[in-house]
DNA sequence: ATGGTAGGTCTCCTA
């Protein structure tokens, strides 16, 4: 069996409805990821999503955070956790009838200062992580795929700057230190780079920036990762940069990868 | 060094 999956933090699901379903249309995921609903599950706009094929699993909140699973494939919902007590919808997981269970991810950005005694979102950002080393490190996952908005760009090439970004929220060495402590702990395999494994693959552009594309001031903040199990059998990785000049666009673009199993 | 844009909610928080 051979399925695609997709990660996308969508900033809104109420917004961008008509995006998703041009993704789902046009791509044709068997399993999308998205991250940042920023909305209560029972005003998720799930009948196009059904119309096309696709049942949900999600959790959500008023206005903030929020992640779903859309599948055109049967999809069993497996839980979530609260990882770092934070009370945020940050994740959420669903088996499919290959007994892969898909984690989907939206870990804290962690605000400006990438200090935790000046900054509390910083904290919770490394805790967060921890919080996930642990569970990891306690409950070996094995047959699973990990996905989502990590908020990290871990490596030199997985951003427009090295040098300019080391101080800058999303590329400090004590993040990049968490995440890779986080992917040992579960026997992650990255699964972006181990497909791709040299020059930029950025998800993640400023809407601030004037021309996003020309600039291209990007970062690498959305991953896949699976279990060493099932790594080998996962290909066809590639980011969807067109997205990122749709109508409204989201920030960021959503990235895919195909698991033969 | 600074400010720039976007979304949700209800006045500013978060990214």
């Amino acid at each position: 069996m051979s399925f695609t999956l997709a990660t996308w933090n969508i900033n809104s699901v109420r917004l961008r409805e008509p995006i998703v379903c041009k993704l789902l249309q046009e791509q044709g995921p068997d399993v999308l990821c998205l991250q940042e609903c920023k909305s209560p599950v029972d005003k998720i706009p799930t009948e196009a999503f059904a119309d096309l094929g696709y049942t949900f699993i999600a959790r959500g909140q008023k206005g903030y955070n929020g992640v779903a699973i859309l599948s055109r494939l049967p999809i069993e919902d497996v839980g979530d956790k609260d990882f770092a007590g934070l009370g945020h919808a940050r994740h959420v997981a669903g088996r499919l009838e290959n007994g892969v269970t898909i984690h989907n991810f939206y870990v804290p950005a962690g605000g400006d200062i990438p200090d935790r005694d000046k900054n509390e979102k910083f904290g919770q950002k490394l805790d967060y992580l921890t919080d996930m080393r642990d569970w990891f490190r306690e409950d070996k996952p094995e047959k699973a795929i990990l996905v989502g908005d990590l908020n990290i760009a871990p490596r030199e090439d997985d951003v427009w700057s090295h040098k300019k970004l080391l101080k800058v929220v999303s590329h400090t060495p004590i993040e990049v230190e968490h995440m890779a402590e986080t992917m040992e702990a579960g026997d992650w395999v990255d699964v972006t780079r181990a497909d791709i494994p040299e020059g930029p693959l950025y998800s993640w552009w400023s809407y601030r920036a004037r021309d996003w594309s020309t600039a291209d001031k990007g970062r690498r903040l959305d991953h896949v990762w699976a279990t060493s199990d099932i790594a080998k059998s996962g290909h066809s990785s590639r980011v969807l940069r067109e997205a990122r000049g749709w109508e409204k666009p989201s920030d960021h673009a959503p990235i895919f990868a195909t698991f033969d199993l």
